[in-house]
DNA sequence: GATGAATGAGCGTTCATTCAT
DNA sequence: CATGAATGAACGCTCATTCAT
């Protein structure tokens, strides 16, 4: 997953994974640090040798890679999609579906962790402003109006724009991977086609 | 709120609404009982008196909620929708908007705890698919078809445009008034338009 | 049973009866209020009406019958052998084995109680030393000593026959009618015989 | 006592003879494990630590000692007995006498909390029978018959012979130990002759 | 007199945290 | 370093008892 790197010890990066998957399945509060322990296979008191508080395995767990994986992770791609400089907007977006969904699937347990706990702790709400809202926002717009002046989108505030389409791309991965897999979808590739149709020319006859 | 009505004691409702406050603001597993009673202004044991268990409350704090007053609000609404006949389906958007606003709005506490709870108790889950789930997403599909035949909106399966509207008007929403109250924001009417707008005709440029 | 006579209100005699019942079934310190409530049919609060604390029921209980109806009881029959003047020690030993277990099987849930309580409550203690005890064992002498001076049972300290006479007609009507109902017994009659028998001529060959 | 040997840490002793004397003061239902862990001197945590409930305490207390300690010793006794093999079964009765007087005061505890709880926990009613019940009482039968081969006792059922020689000397340990100990008795020698003399010869006159 | 909602002390149990080994 | 026994505060919950109706 996400503590590959690093210079941890085994027994660290143990703690990391199994407090992750916990905190995934049950919720902070619901996971005890005895389960946490045995899990990883250590003591119980080396929990906290390493970590000094269970709050600050949650932060350690939550706040690295929100610090150094996702931040970066994100920025990346952005800075890929600037720098690749699609022809159409439509390119970009597909390529956005794209990497979101590897995002989300590859780092689901980890951003449960943080919606669930997100409202509870002030600490990682103010590291999620600070370190995601922000900044990504702001690139954001630089991107949409990029293609506004390529004439590929309309003019007008970003920020709604840009909430239109993040949402509608958010919530067919949260749809797909995480709420209802079970259901029965159509191929990758039409829906992707059917939702960049449906942010390029609304919902609305031509000839109204 | 939500517990207004009803044949309850005024204990009765002063534990609800101290469990509701208290399970929205630091969860339900970080909220012990006699926190629940201290706000309540109830004895810790008044609560076991009428609710068997801890998780008896949670239940009766949400489930109740959903079931009598939800379902047929949402319902309410989408047969006022209906009935009205809109004829146009902008009115509908724009009807719907103000009617989640206020709903949202004066649920929020409510909506944060089944929001934060439903991964983690699977009782909650079947009931929320149960009675806001399967029937309101039929409706729905309903109304897009009502709309489509009339010719205003674009042919093709209701679910995709039914997920690209809801997420669009409920991101709006959760933004403007959950998220990040204190930002700058147009007037109300404007952003509506905007939203209805993008959905309307898309993003992309009319010659595209 | 035993609380039938007395001007008592039916409300109360349920009140006993069930707290007689749960007490046997359960024991006193595992069987709460709120149960004899429900199975008496009447509400918590009128238990301490009646009786001042769960330890006042108890007492009530158990102390009513020990002092009203079991001394008497007791005494009555003993009256009875010693007016009836058996020609017999061994029919007087047959009257007391038949009464005894009539005794014992329409007793049996309040001398379980009195069992199970006797070593924890010192009043409980004192009543039955007082009220049976002393008493019923001097009787007893003097019915030894009449048979002895009749010179059917053999000279010496009554005490210890006593002791082994009582304690095989109880032993014998605790392993049939209490711990073992359901194996396999001979007729009561035999069953009888064969202890009396024991207790006439012991279990020593004759010739020894 | 009984909890001197194995491996078992101070704390874990301390425990489990706290408990041991409380069970047996106040009986099982009535004793607070806030209390056993007072007078063990470890914190009521520790408690749960070793035992997993209150009740796997009460059992630990009482099954290994059923199963270790007071099978086989009073199986060793028969074999002492059986291998010894006395001339004459006053002989036997009187090894058994002396040696149920030291199980008897030296377990007193441990049989009170068997005696108190056993109505009301089946696994301890299991564990009894299993354990005590069959394999003792069929050596028993063994070794009436072993003497009525010899010539010396009786023929005839040995259940009711085994009854009748127990019970009597149950009765006179637990009225001369436990229940009236401040009494006045005589040399336990005379006592035991007396009694082995009635279980002998029987109360009633020879020439009957 | 009877009720049952309300109480609050105390229960058995869990758990984050400490510390001697 | 790592361990896991020990801790004690806090938890969810029960219960004998009270009292307004």
């Amino acid at each position: 997953m996400f503590n590959d790197a690093d210079n941890l010890t085994e027994k660290q990066k143990g703690i990391l994974t199994a407090a992750t998957e916990l905190f995934a399945e049950k919720g902070y509060a619901a996971t005890s640090t005895s389960e946490i322990a045995k899990k990883a296979g250590v003591a119980e008191g080396t929990i906290f040798r390493h970590y000094k508080s269970k709050k600050d395995l949650l932060l350690t767990v939550v706040s690295p890679v929100m610090i150094k994986i996702i931040g970066p992770y994100i920025k990346k791609d952005l800075y890929n999609v600037l720098d690749a400089e699609f022809d159409h907007y439509e390119d970009f977006l597909r390529a956005m579906i794209a990497n979101r969904i590897n995002f989300i699937t590859d780092n689901i347990l980890f951003l449960r962790i943080v919606v669930q706990e997100l409202p509870f702790h002030e600490e990682l709400k103010n590291q999620a402003v600070e370190h995601i809202g922000k900044d990504i926002f702001e690139k954001l717009r630089g991107v949409i109006r990029y293609y506004q002046e390529k004439g590929q989108i309309i003019p007008g505030h970003p920020d709604a724009i840009i909430r239109m389409v993040g949402s509608s791309i958010f919530s067919y991965i949260l749809s797909r991977y995480v709420l209802f897999p079970e259901s029965a979808w159509e191929d990758e590739e039409i829906e992707v086609d059917r939702i960049i149709q449906l942010l390029s020319n609304g919902i609305g006859m031509i000839d109204e």
